[in-house]
DNA sequence: CGTATGACGAGCC
DNA sequence: AGGCTCGCCATAC
């Protein structure tokens, strides 16, 4: 088995998170042993392809908003797949982390 | 192989 | 609140 790039780990990871939950960039970098990789994470999404099964809209920012331009059709986009799964918005455009932040179970210790 | 690139994050003003 | 700087890091070129 090839090793899998660092790309493919988010992926792996990013497909975990449940409808109607969101996670942050730098969350699923530390999910994948690698913190401070948070702008690596939004990369690697950035290269998704149309049609990947991967819900890159459950990804936004630590501070709980989208990363997209505030105007921008990727924003509207992204508000309108996470709002359809139950995630809602405040009046300023920001989600609750402690709301629908994902809280994964279990951690593999090393 | 060096430099550039970002869907980031923490801190500061 | 909103915007800026700086550190971060796997890829792209």
């Amino acid at each position: 088995m090839p090793e899998q790039s660092f790309f493919e780990r988010v992926y792996a990871v990013v497909r975990k998170v449940p409808r109607g939950r969101v996670a942050t960039y730098g969350q699923i970098a530390r999910l994948c042993d690698l913190p401070g990789g948070a702008r690596t994470v939004g990369w690697a999404l950035r290269a998704l392809q149309r049609g990947s099964r991967v819900p890159w809209h459950r990804v936004i920012n630590a501070r709980g908003s989208i990363s997209f331009p505030r105007q921008s059709l990727q924003a509207a986009r992204q508000r309108a797949l996470l709002e359809s799964e139950g995630v809602a918005f405040d009046q300023r455009g920001f989600v609750s982390l402690s709301e629908f932040q994902w809280q994964p179970r279990c951690r593999r210790r090393p």
